[in-house]
This record gives structure tokens, sequence and C-alpha cells, in this order.
DNA sequence: CGACGTATTGATTAGGCTCAAATCCTGTGG
DNA sequence: CCACAGGATTTGAGCCTAATCAATACGTCG
């Protein structure tokens, strides 16, 4: 004789059930029927590092969960310049709804694995369940949030600044143990210094600078390019130039 | 013996008839009803340019329909130094759904007229009407899209570009009569030169030496400060920097 | 008319960009 | 296992843009 709870479960697809989108992603919205529809209907691939996902100015015809690996969002003038608008974190959803042609590049900043769908398939869902639709709106409020915090970054903050507030939003969303009140952290950088200096809006140059001033400061450690660990957290935020209220 | 599109209109109450919020905003999703038991709770204020309506931290206990008027979205730095994160026109809905406390502060540009609703109000309306939530998702996306362009021109863009950036941007957004493929524009600039800057993430001082040089080049004309004429709009557009899809 | 806030213009300085060279990692093939 | 090639990173030197500091002009409002 089987529980509720078994009935509804195993409603749910195999694929999906460890899944981590059904948990903390947009799945999560979705009742066993409309998840079993969506799961008949998507695909999964990994994808090398610097593979590009959605062209600037491409019709978009699929979205996406990222399961893993981190993607970055960059537009870029005609002569070439070039900067990041946004990072996507697994179990972030990938993709614009509501319009047919994307004006941002995507790209695999390392190895990523994507759980895709059709556009139609995600449009009927939409459609269907305000719930994902809710979902959906919450994420976009959240990359908002991050957007407006990145432009006080980009506008207002020194290179020094720039560079620990980068660091230390990294930590954050890469080092996964890291509870918010850690002392120290560890992690390796998925993006390489002309990245981040696409992030930041300076250069390689200066992102390098800033990465040794820190290392000679004892904020930091590198080993190999890539592995950064933090000994003292709260030594990097008092480099990251301070949010604050309005004036005290 | 009414008709049936005369019931429909007359549920609608007559302070919403003539809303530009019902047409274009987000009140355009609510049916009569809803529409009739949101206007019940709202009311409507007239706000003097330079007053704060949101308070970095503050508790968040409306929301509102921006009616008339330009609102600046700003964050700042502990030390005082101030970014401009968006700028509110006319209707956009204002407020953070889903955060009890703002993360930014919002304040009159110019004189502003808003029609507020209490927060319980709007969240019940997001609950029971799904139009309405798809109609903010709208909105966000649109404000998302909107950070991230600015994002390149913070990061990426010469001091005189982005100057250029910024007037395209208001003449776009001001000037009402303004077509896409319009050769002209006139509008009253709704920041000062210290505002413009702390949008741009530059200094009063370089906004006004731009100004002064895009006047010397008879691309734009300025009188009283306020009051900017583009005689050619595609010399505006030159000069901020191109948009380019990746390379040529 | 006078006063205050806003804007313009000028002179100087400094932070970060550019160009250039050296060094370090990674992966490959002998 | 080691040498080598290629790219990424670091480090250095000089320059340029835009910030800073300072003074003057403009415009608005009482």
């Amino acid at each position: 004789m089987t529980v509720r709870q078994d009935i509804r479960s195993s409603g749910i697809p195999a694929l999906c059930l460890s899944c981590e989108a059904r948990h903390h992603g947009v799945c999560g919205a979705l009742d066993p029927d409309h998840l079993a529809r969506l799961a008949k209907t998507s695909s999964r691939h990994k994808i090398d590092p610097g593979v590009e996902l959605i062209g600037d100015a491409e019709t978009v015809d699929s979205y996406s969960n990222l399961l893993s690996g981190v993607v970055k969002l960059t537009k870029s003038l005609s002569d070439g310049r070039q900067q990041i608008v946004g990072l996507q974190f697994a179990p972030d959803f990938l993709g614009r709804p509501f319009r047919v042609k994307s004006t941002i590049n995507a790209e695999a900043a390392t190895a990523v694995s994507l759980c895709s769908f059709p556009r139609a398939a995600i449009e009927r869902t939409m459609k269907e369940s305000p719930e994902f639709e809710h979902r959906l709106l919450k994420q976009t409020l959240y990359e908002l949030d991050e957007a407006r915090e990145w432009m006080v970054t980009l506008g207002r903050k020194t290179a020094p600044e720039k560079v620990a507030s980068f660091l230390l939003m990294i930590a954050r969303n890469i080092d996964s143990s890291l509870e918010p009140g850690a002392r120290s952290a560890c992690f390796e950088l998925p993006l390489t210094r002309a990245d981040i200096s696409d992030f930041l809006g300076t250069t390689n140059e200066t992102v390098s600078r800033q990465l040794t001033r820190l290392r000679m400061d004892g904020v930091i450690r590198i080993e190999n390019n890539r592995h950064v660990t933090v000994d003292s957290m709260s030594r990097l935020e008092q480099r990251c130039g301070g949010r604050g209220a309005t004036a005290p």
C-alpha cells in the first residue's frame, strides 16, 4: 500500500529526481504533471569552456537550466570593446523570455552542463503554471539587484575595490560551503584575468597588479593562477569600499 | 439595454478611466473587478523634486505607479560616492516586490505624480492575477536589459561616449513625439549636471565639458541649462560608440 | 538687486591604460 | 621523463584621460 508521498514522487521523472534545479531552480515550481511533460522535451549537454551558447542578435529557440559550471553574459561594442554584464551559476535559468532575438552573448566560462528545453515547451509551461512564472520573476528581480549592485562597482569604485569586490562575489557564489559569517574561503576562479577585466571595466594588467597587491598584503593566496584562498574574509570586505546606507 | 462592452467599461473606476497606467502600465493587466478593488486602496500624490520616496534599508510598505515625472534610483557607498542605477519614467511601476527592505534609494528627479497602493493590496493582486504578475515580469526584464546596456556604458565607454549615450537615452524616453527614425529631438533634461555624472560614473565637470564640446561641434543646442535640442540624431548616435554584434 | 545654487572653464595631478618584455603554467610529443 | 610551444600572467616604463582643486560666470528666486 503506497503512501501519498510515494505516489507523488513516483510521478517525478527519473532524470529530475536528483536535479538541483528541481530544488532551488525554476523546476521546483512545477507539479509532477508539468514536470513530466517538460522533462520529455529536455536534453542534457556538456559544453566546453569558451563555447558560445547564444549569440547576440541570434534567434533564441531554447532555454536551459544551468546544472553546473559558470556562464558569462557579455555585450560588446562594434570596435571590440567588451563588457561582461552578468555571470550565471547553477541552478540559474538561462534565456530571455518574451524576446525573439537575444541582445547579449552567452558563453561557457568553465565546463558547463545544461538541461535544455525547446522554446515552445517553456512558453507553454509559463502560460499554464503561474507558479513557474513567479519563480522566473523572482530570479529576474534578483538578477536586477545584482546588476545594479555591479553598476556601483563599475561607476564608482577604484581598481583595488573592484578586484576585491569581484573576489568576494565569486567566493560567495562558488564556495558552496561558505556560510554568511565564514572567516575564510577557497575556490577556483571561473574566469581568466582578461575575463575579470571585462567584468570590471578595466584591463588584465590592472587586475593582475591588484591581485598581486592583495597577495603581498596577505589578504589572499593564489596557486596555479586559478586557485584562490581567502584567509580573512573581513579584510577582503574592508577593501570593497563599504556599502553604506545614506549619509550617516 | 446595455451592451456588454458598456457593462465592462462602466465597471472601471472613474480615476482609472483616463490613467495611462491602465493602458501601458501594469494596471492594464487587471479586469474591472480587480481594478476596482485596487483603486479603492489607491491614493494620488504630487511630489517635489529632490524628495526621497524610498530610503535604502527602509521597509517598503507601498508601491506606486509613476504617472508623470522622472524618478532616480540610487545606491551609495559609505563614504558618499553615489551611483544612479536606474531612471523611471511614466508609466513605470515603482517598488521591489518580495523584499521587505529596499536596497536602493528612490528620489524624485523632477516634479512627480504617483498613484500609490498599500503593500498588502499589491501582494494580494499579484496572487490573484497571473496576468498582473506577467506584466511585472515584463517590466523587470526590460529594466534588466536597460541595466545591462548601462553596464557597457559605465565599464567600457569614454567620457564623450557616455554623455552622448545619456542624451540619446533621455531623448528616447522624454520626447514622446519621437519616432524611431526621427531626425531631431527636443527636451528638458530631468537631471542636473551632478546627477548626470552620478549616472555616468564621472564628475559634473566632465559632463559639463562634454556638453560644451557637443555644443561647439553643432550636435546639440542648450538653452537655460536644461533645454536641449538635438538637431541631428544620427550625429549624436555616431558619438555613442556604436553597439555592435560580435566581430563582423 | 543681491544671494545662492548651478554650471562653466582653467590648471594641475594621478590613476589606470598602453605598449613591451619577461615569466609562469599547461599540455604535447619525442 | 624531459624539452618545447603556446597561451596566460606578471611586471615595468611612459603617457593620457579624466579627477581634483580652484575660480569665475550664469540663472533663478526672493
